[in-house]
DNA sequence: ACCTGAACACCGTTCAAGT
DNA sequence: ACCTGAACACCGTTCAAGT
C-alpha cells in the first residue's frame, strides 16, 4: 500500500515533488474528497460533515477514503492544510501589491478576511486543527505538513516586518522582536474575523460592517507600533478598495455572485 | 413537565430570580451536569465529549439529561453560558481594580487571558456555539440567554470605553463609536488567547511567551488609539502583575498548583 | 409531573475477501 | 497493491412504561 505513506506517518509523497502516474491519481481522488468534503461542512455545519456522508457523496468506498484518512480528526485535519494552502498561495499575490509596505500588510490582511468569508467553515478548520482531539488522532505526517505550512506562512508575514524595519517605516520602539509583530497581525485578524464569522448571531456586533470594523482594528494597531505612514496621513479605506479591484477582483466576484 | 421550558423555547426560567424548591433542585442538577461535561471534554477534547459519557458520569438516566439538554448542541451552548457567566462575573471585580481607566481595560483583559487558561475548552466553547450547528440546533431559550449575556459583557466594555472618553484620555481621532472600540478590543484579545491555546503545536508561537506577546498587542492597539497615558511613559508589565496579584491571586494559585 | 432505560437509526472504524 | 462493503462498537435521540 504505497500511498499510505500518506497517513501512516511518513511525510514522503507530500515532500517528492515528482509524482508516478498512480501517485498523481490518488493525489487527485484526495483533492476531489477534501472538496467534496468542504461542500458538505459548509451546507451542515462540522458536525454534519460525516464519514458516511462523505463516503455516500463520492465514488469510493469506505475503505478508499479511509486510506485517505486515518480517522475523522486527519481529515479535519487535511482540510486545515487546504485552508492553509490556500491562504498561502493569495498571500503571495497579495505581496505583489504595488503600494507602500504598509499597504501590502493591509493586503496581506485582506487574504484572511476574503478567506473568511469565502470559507468560512474551512478557516475555522485552522482554529480546529489544533485542537487537542485533532493533535492527538491525526497522522504523524499531516500535522508535519500543517506545521510545515504555518511556518511558511509565518516566515512570509516575518520578511514584511522585516523590510518594514529595515526601511525605517516602523518605530524603533517596536524593533524588539519581529515574531511579536507577526503574532500581533495574526492574532488581530484572525480574531476579528472569527468573531465576525458569527456576527449575525451575536448582537454585540450585528450592528457593525466587518470590513470597516476589521480596518479601524488595523489602522490602531499599526499606528500603535508607529508604522508610517500614520492613518491620520493616508486613506485606508481607499487602499482597502483598491486591493480589492487590483488583486482579488475574481474572488470577490466570486463571493456576491 | 414545568421546567422543560427551560429548553424548549421558553426562557422564563431563566429569567423568573425566585425559584420553587423543585425549580432549584434542578437548577442544581444542571450545574453539576454542567460540572461533569466540563471535566470530560477537559480530560477528552470537544469531540471526547458525548452524551454518552455524560449520562455515564452522572447518577441520571438519559431522559433526565434529555431534559436538561435538548441535544448536544444544546448542551455546548450551556457550556458558553458557563463561560460567559464566569467571564462577566471576573470582568465586575476587574473593574474595581484600582488605578489609571488604561489600566483597567488591562484588567479585562487579563480576565480573558485567565479563562482561556484556566478552562481552555469552555473558552473555546464560545466560538463554537457561533457555528451554524449550535445556532440551528440549541433551544430558542438558551440563544436568547447566550445573546443576553453577550450583550451584558459588551455593555459593560462599551461603558468603560466611554468614561475613558468622557475624561478625555483617549485621543479625540478615535471618539467615532463606541462599539469599534469594544469590538477591538475583544478581537485583539480573543484572537490572541484562541491562538496561544494551540501554541504548543503552532511553531510559529511557540517561541513567544504567551502574557509578554498579549501584552505586547494591547499596548500596540491601546498606543493606536491614543489611549494615555502611552505604554512608552508608564510599565503596563508592573500593572499586569499588581492585576494578578491584587484581584486574582486566588484563580492564578489554582492554575499553578 | 417527572424519571427511566430499552430501542433504533446513524456514525466511526476495521478487516476478510475480492480484483 | 489496492479496493470493497459487511460487520461491529459506540453515539444521539425518542418514547412507552413506570413512579
Amino acid at each position: 500500500m504505497t500511498f499510505l505513506n500518506c497517513n501512516n506517518d511518513s511525510p514522503k509523497c507530500f515532500i517528492r515533488n515528482i509524482l508516478t502516474k498512480r501517485e498523481q491519481k490518488i493525489a487527485d481522488r484526495e483533492v476531489e474528497l477534501l472538496n467534496v468534503a468542504e461542500a458538505i461542512m459548509a451546507h451542515e455545519g462540522f458536525s454534519g460533515l460525516t464519514m458516511d456522508k462523505l463516503v455516500a457523496s463520492c465514488d469510493y468506498s469506505k475503505g478508499t477514503v479511509y486510506n485517505h484518512f486515518s480517522n475523522k480528526e486527519d481529515l479535519f485535519c487535511a482540510l486545515c492544510i487546504k485552508s492553509l494552502r490556500i491562504i498561502i498561495s493569495q498571500t503571495k499575490r497579495a505581496l505583489a501589491f504595488e503600494g507602500t509596505l504598509r499597504e501590502q500588510c493591509l493586503a496581506l490582511c485582506y487574504v484572511q478576511r476574503l478567506h473568511s468569508q469565502l470559507h468560512p467553515t474551512l478557516f475555522l478548520c485552522v482554529l480546529l486543527a489544533k485542537t487537542p482531539a485533532v493533535q492527538e488522532r491525526a497522522s504523524v505526517g499531516r500535522l508535519a505538513l500543517q506545521s510545515e505550512l504555518e511556518q511558511e506562512m509565518t516566515l512570509l508575514v516575518d520578511a514584511m516586518f522585516a523590510k518594514a524595519l529595515d526601511e525605517g517605516e516602523i518605530a524603533q520602539a517596536s524593533e524588539g522582536h519581529i515574531e511579536n509583530l507577526t503574532f500581533t497581525m495574526w492574532s488581530v485578524s484572525f480574531g476579528a474575523n472569527a468573531l465576525l464569522i458569527g456576527a449575525r448571531e451575536a448582537k454585540a456586533i450585528e450592528r457593525l460592517n466587518g470590513d470597516k470594523a476589521l480596518l479601524f482594528n488595523l489602522n490602531a494597531l499599526l499606528d500603535g507600533i508607529g508604522w508610517q505612514p500614520l492613518s491620520q496621513s493616508w486613506d485606508y479605506h481607499a487602499t482597502w478598495q483598491r486591493i480589492e479591484k487590483e488583486v482579488f477582483a475574481a474572488e470577490v466576484a466570486a463571493l456576491q455572485g
